[in-house]
RNA sequence: GGGUAGGUGGCCGAGUGGUUAAAGGCGGCAGACUGUAAAUCUGCUCUCAUUGAGUACGCUGGUUCGAAUCCAGCCCUGCCCA
C-alpha cells in the first residue's frame, strides 16, 4: 500500500461492523504498535487512526464546513479558551451548542483550554484553584478553573471534553514537571467530580472525557501521570507537553513513555502533532489521533504538501510552473497549477488561502486513511516508510 | 511669459552641513511556523570583494576640513496667474 495508491475518499472500513462500544480495536500491525480502531460518538462514527482538522474559533479556518465535510474529516477541534472568551459559551448554548452555531454536524472534541497556559503563558498565573488569564482580547483578567473548563465544554456540547490540564514548557525542571503533572491530576480529580455532579446525559449520547497524560520528558513522570489518570478512568487518554520546542527525539520518548500505560481498549491521542513522517511514527507507537495547526497554519502562509516534502508555492521557482501542487492533490484543487496558486498568494487572494486549506487538510486526512487501510492491510511499516523516503528525501 | 512648490535608492517617502549607503512603508528574494493571541513573524534587498572599497540624493560648477543638506546657473515636474 502506498500513499498514491490510496483510495479517495476512503471506503467504509468492513470491520467497523460490530455491536456498539465507545471505542474498539479492529485490526492491529503485526510490526509495530499501531491499530486500526472505531470510535463511536454521539455526531458520528470515527475511524482511527485519524486527523483532526483544528477550529480552534469553531470553524476550520477559511474553510466552509461542506468542504470540511467532502475533504472526508471526521471530527474537528473546538478550543474552551477563545470560544469562552467571544462570543462566550452561554450564547452558543443558546444557539444550538458549537454544532447548531457552526454548521458542522460531525463529532467535535474541544481542547480544554490547557493549551492556552502555556501559549499564553506572558498572560497568566497558575494557582492550586485554576489559571488566571490576562485575556488576550481586552486585557481583563479571567480566571478560569477545572470545573469552569468542563461547564464550558458542556455547554458548547463536544463530542469530546479534553480534561483541564497544565501543559508546562520546555525546557523543564524535573522537579516542575513533578509539581506540575501533580497539579494536573488533581485537576482531572476536579474535573471528574464535576462531571458526576454535572452531566445531564447519560448512554451513546453524553459528553466523553480525556485526561491528559503530562510529565515533560521525565520517563517516571510521563508513567506516573498516565496511571494516575487511568485510575480515574476516562473514555480516553491523551499525551500532552509534547511538540513545545523539544526536539522530536524527546517527543518520541515522551510518546513511548505514555502509551505502555495507557489501556488497549481506549482511544490514544497526541496532542498537536505533527509533521506527517511524525504522525506515521507516532502511528507506528500506538497513537490513534492527532490534530496539527501545522496543515492549516502552513497553508495560510503558503506551504503546500506535497508527496515530496513540503513546498513554498511562492517561490519564485514556481512562477511559471504549470503542474498541479502535488500529484495527490484532490480534484477540487488539482485543477489549479502551482503558476496560478503563486500568483494568487502574492495578490494576496483569499482563494489562495483556501485552496492551499484544502490542499493540505485533503493531504493529511489521506494520509491517516491511507495508514488505516495499510495496518488493516498488514503492511503499515512498508507504508510509513516508502512515504517518509520519498518525503524526505528531497528535503535535506 | 510670471509666480510658486518640488526633483532622494525598483516605487512612495523622511532627512535639510559631519554620527547618512541614507528612517519608514511598498515592492522583490528567502526563512520560520506542531492541543492557532498566527491571511502571522523574521532576515536580506546599490555594486564588487574576505575585512574593506567603489559609486549614489535631477545636471554642472562653487563655498567648506567635510555637502543629499548651503550658493549659482541649467534641465525637468506639479499647481496658480497670464
Amino acid at each position: 500500500m502506498r500513499f498514491a495508491d490510496c483510495a479517495w475518499p476512503p471506503p467504509a472500513s468492513p470491520l467497523s461492523r460490530r455491536p456498539a462500544v465507545s471505542f474498539a480495536v479492529l485490526a492491529t500491525d503485526s510490526s509495530s504498535a499501531a491499530r486500526v480502531g472505531r470510535l463511536d460518538l454521539p455526531h458520528g462514527t470515527v475511524d482511527t487512526p485519524i486527523f483532526m482538522p483544528v477550529g480552534t474559533q469553531g470553524t476550520v479556518k477559511t474553510l466552509h464546513p461542506s468542504e470540511v465535510e467532502q475533504l472526508g474529516a471526521q471530527i474537528i477541534l473546538g478550543n474552551t479558551y477563545h470560544l469562552w472568551l467571544r462570543p462566550g459559551h452561554e450564547l452558543i448554548r443558546g444557539l444550538g451548542g458549537l454544532h447548531g452555531f457552526s454548521g458542522w454536524q460531525r463529532p467535535i472534541l474541544t481542547d480544554s483550554g490547557g493549551f492556552q497556559v502555556w501559549s499564553l503563558a506572558k498572560l497568566r498565573k497558575i494557582t492550586e484553584e485554576g489559571v488566571q488569564f490576562r485575556n488576550h482580547l481586552d486585557g481583563s483578567k479571567m480566571l478560569l478553573t477545572p470545573e469552569l473548563s468542563m461547564e464550558i465544554q458542556a455547554a458548547l456540547g463536544s463530542d469530546i471534553a479534553m480534561l483541564f490540564d497544565e501543559c508546562p514548557p520546555y525546557p523543564c525542571e524535573e522537579a516542575y514537571a513533578e509539581k506540575s503533572l501533580a497539579l494536573t491530576t488533581r485537576w482531572a480529580r476536579r474535573c471528574k467530580d464535576w462531571i458526576s455532579a454535572n452531566e445531564p446525559r447519560s448512554g451513546d449520547g453524553r459528553q466523553r472525557h480525556f485526561g491528559i497524560v503530562q510529565g515533560s520528558i521525565y520517563p517516571d513522570l510521563r508513567e506516573r501521570s498516565a496511571r494516575e489518570l487511568v485510575a480515574l478512568d476516562f473514555d480516553g487518554y491523551a499525551i500532552g507537553g509534547v511538540s513545545v520546542g523539544e526536539p522530536e527525539e524527546e517527543m518520541f520518548r515522551a510518546i513511548d513513555h505514555a502509551v505502555p500505560f495507557l489501556p488497549h481498549d481506549k482511544p490514544r491521542y497526541a496532542m498537536g502533532l505533527g509533521t506527517p513522517p511524525q504522525i506515521l511514527e507516532m502511528i507506528g507507537r500506538g497513537v490513534d489521533m492527532f490534530d496539527c495547526v501545522m496543515p492549516t497554519r502552513l497553508a495560510r502562509h503558503g506551504m503546500a504538501m506535497t508527496l515530496d516534502g513540503p513546498i513554498n508555492i511562492k517561490n519564485q521557482i514556481h512562477a511559471t510552473d504549470p503542474r498541479p501542487v502535488c500529484e495527490s492533490a484532490h480534484a477540487h484543487v488539482a485543477g489549479f497549477s502551482r503558476a496560478y496558486l503563486r500568483h494568487l498568494f502574492r495578490a494576496g487572494e483569499i482563494l489562495g488561502l483556501r485552496l492551499l486549506s484544502f490542499h493540505n487538510l485533503h493531504f493529511y486526512l489521506r494520509l491517516a486513511a491511507g495508514a488505516r487501510e495499510a495496518i488493516a492491510a498488514g503492511n503499515y511499516s512498508d507504508y510509513r516508510d516508502s512515504f517518509v523516503r520519498r518525503y524526505t528525501r528531497s528535503a535535506s
